[in-house]
DNA sequence: CAATAAATATGATGTTTATCATCTATTTTA
DNA sequence: TAAAATAGATGATAAACATCATATTTATTG
């Protein structure tokens, strides 16, 4: 009984006034909806792969994805995520470089829109907007990325992970319940913080039991969001 | 005996053709020189301060800067460096976000235009060409970063030191005796790495037992990159 | 639903790396 | 140039963290 999956318009995208793409005209919204490709990717599947070429960016619709590099040892280090409007793949597609990391779907029926190249440098060079919105994201990662950077050079591992929690409500949001909005594998969240899995087991439980955060399962209660910014460190 | 400090001509400049202002026209090269300003700073002066607004971007005529930010205990993290024809500063400007790093000079006479931010946004506007230059760069620089998160988060300081060195080498060359062309103390050495200062003092001195390096002071001499090389565990 | 696999959990142990103390060498400045 | 300050070097020790071994729990699948 599988359910019939539609290619989504971006006219009716939900996501789209908070993108990149919220400065678009009718016509430049049609004119992508015309020539963009859809898929759908069930949970765990790559969308693309580090060291590949691409000939446009990504724009998820619908889902959760990880964006990691596989480091020299083939360990996997988690670089980003992204969800419902942002863009992917833009960072390769513009710097005419290999991919930098892999993409990987976090849910089930996670669909991904592909905008062609000629399609984004058109709108880069048509619409300034457009343009601009581009310059800000990537400047803004930029900044983002140095202070990963300065944390994983200097913070010690607990530091690091009361700070991912954090990152990770601020990215995917918490529910009613205080539960983090995304489901990771201790694996992963070792993948983001730079440790080992038994590392992140072990500080949750402390977590745990100091009553910062409560767990079931991978679902990730935050209790007291104020503890956990002592504990990660953070003046801003 | 101060020698008198001219500000340089872009029209004149030696890096202008290797940097992102390569592809300006004759009429925007004499534009920005007739709204530029100009300084001059010696070894350890700071160029401008993480968590300050910029309204311009800074490009280097002369010398070598480190770009750095204050981790939450107070240690400086060096972000990356920039060297004559490269531009900083741009991050802040494009994001209008504060700056996310602190800027000094490595050097004596370093010399550093500022550009104002309507000129930059004009030829942003007005000139596609270096429109796309700035996009590639920031995009390229993303990737850099994307590169040093997974190292820092995944190698052994050995490891992490010996590509610090090579980094080094190929930012900023090295001369006909293979001395790496930027002084750094040892100190500076750890605040890239992410180590304590004296891990890296051991570690160089075991290089240096093993040849593969070999120190005068803060001139570091590059003798066996294929050996640097494996110990860094870098395949591309 | 039993059987198997995978993920989570926890203890024991070893390695890596930081910190502290001290000493020497090199600059800087009075 | 002597004195003081700073940077570099080295050993001893401690802390942080990874690894390995082994349960235990939770998913997955035939």
């Amino acid at each position: 009984m599988k359910k019939h999956q539609e290619t989504p318009q971006c006219e009716t995208c939900g996501s789209r006034h908070l993108s990149v793409f919220c400065s678009l005209s009718q016509d430049e919204i049609s004119e992508i909806d015309n020539n963009k490709g859809c898929n759908f990717y069930s949970k765990g599947q790559v969308i693309f792969h580090e060291g590949n070429r691409t000939k446009g960016i990504y724009c998820i619709n619908k889902g959760k994805v990880k964006l990691y590099q596989i480091g020299s040892e083939g360990k996997e280090q988690i670089i980003r995520f992204a969800k419902a409007g942002d863009v992917i793949g833009y960072r390769a597609m513009l710097s005419e470089e290999p991919l930098s990391a892999s993409a990987a779907s976090l849910e089930d029926n996670t669909t991904i829109c592909f905008i062609p190249q000629n399609q984004v440098l058109s709108m880069i060079t048509k619409n300034p907007n457009f343009n601009f919105k581009l310059l800000k994201m990537l400047s803004h990662e930029l900044g983002e990325a140095a202070k990963v950077i300065t944390d994983l050079a200097q913070k010690p591992v607990r530091e690091r992970l009361a700070e991912t929690l954090l990152i990770l409500k601020n990215t995917f949001d918490v529910d009613e319940h205080k539960v983090i909005q995304v489901k990771l594998s201790r694996e992963e969240l070792a993948n983001i913080v730079g440790t080992a899995t038994e590392s992140v087991i072990r500080l949750l439980s402390e977590f745990k039991k100091d009553n910062i955060i409560a767990i079931e399962g991978r679902n990730i209660k935050l209790l007291n969001i104020p503890a956990l910014t002592r504990i990660a460190n953070v003046f801003e």
